[in-house]
DNA sequence: TCTTCATGTTTACACCCGTAATCGTTGGCT
DNA sequence: AGCCAACGATTACGGGTGTAAACATGAAGA
């Protein structure tokens, strides 16, 4: 199951507050955006058709809930960019980074305390 | 300048070695992709038309060799992660991988050696 | 020189995506 | 009971993408 990008944004509003009606995702989702109600109810209908949320009624509409779990959609994106651009290692992701000057120092501090939390 | 990522094998294959006939690069991808030599042929196209390679001729033929660096691309899509997903802060990028389980025990090694290698 | 083969260029086409307008239905107000 | 507004469903459409065939051109061999 693909999620587009623009779909992902949709998503995200459901990953954040969850269930909510189409005018709740609008109104989170069109700010920032720019979207139309009409894009954002488009949006919609693609995710429940391909099964990543799920509508229930709510008198004369629908609540939505996402189905598919933010960490299975983090996990496959960045799997994915792993695999093809660093070949499926972290150790030359975080040194691409360090390289490019985007670590700052407490990044680095918070890397650090991560590493050592998983020796044994 | 867009790269897809059916284009992106392409420039992988010259990334890896420049610069390439046509003929080569379909050998170098065509394998592994699955695809027709004519797919190749086009990606080769797309990529010319918005200058991601650039074409010199060799005899009857061409080679070709890219004008986007790999770094470049690399760090385009890396940070567009980063920035969608982790919001642009790469260690909850490292502690996402770190509780999927993808971290090897060479890699906390390699990752441990980089950290410390940032410290002043 | 004529034909053939290799190589690059053009065209094709279905599907996805971003963006949106229009249609249809149903509950609520008058 | 009839009309209106809200909401979801359907349809639209231009551009990109993956995939590939058809066409053109020029060089090499017969």
């Amino acid at each position: 199951m693909k999620i587009s990008t623009a779909e992902s944004v949709v998503m995200g509003a459901l990953w954040a507050r969850e269930p909510l009606s189409a005018e709740d995702i609008a109104a989170d989702v069109a700010e920032g955006q720019g979207w139309s109600d009409a894009t954002v109810k488009t949006l919609i209908n693609r995710l429940l058709n391909k099964g990543a949320i799920a509508a229930e009624r709510d008198g004369r509409r629908y609540l939505y809930r996402p189905l598919v779990a933010r960490e299975a959609y983090v996990e496959a994106e960045s799997q994915g960019l792993l695999d093809r651009l660093f070949d499926g290692k972290l150790a030359p992701l975080v040194s691409h980074f360090s390289q490019t000057g985007a670590l700052t120092p407490e990044d680095i501090a918070e890397l650090k305390k991560l590493i050592e939390g998983f020796e044994p």
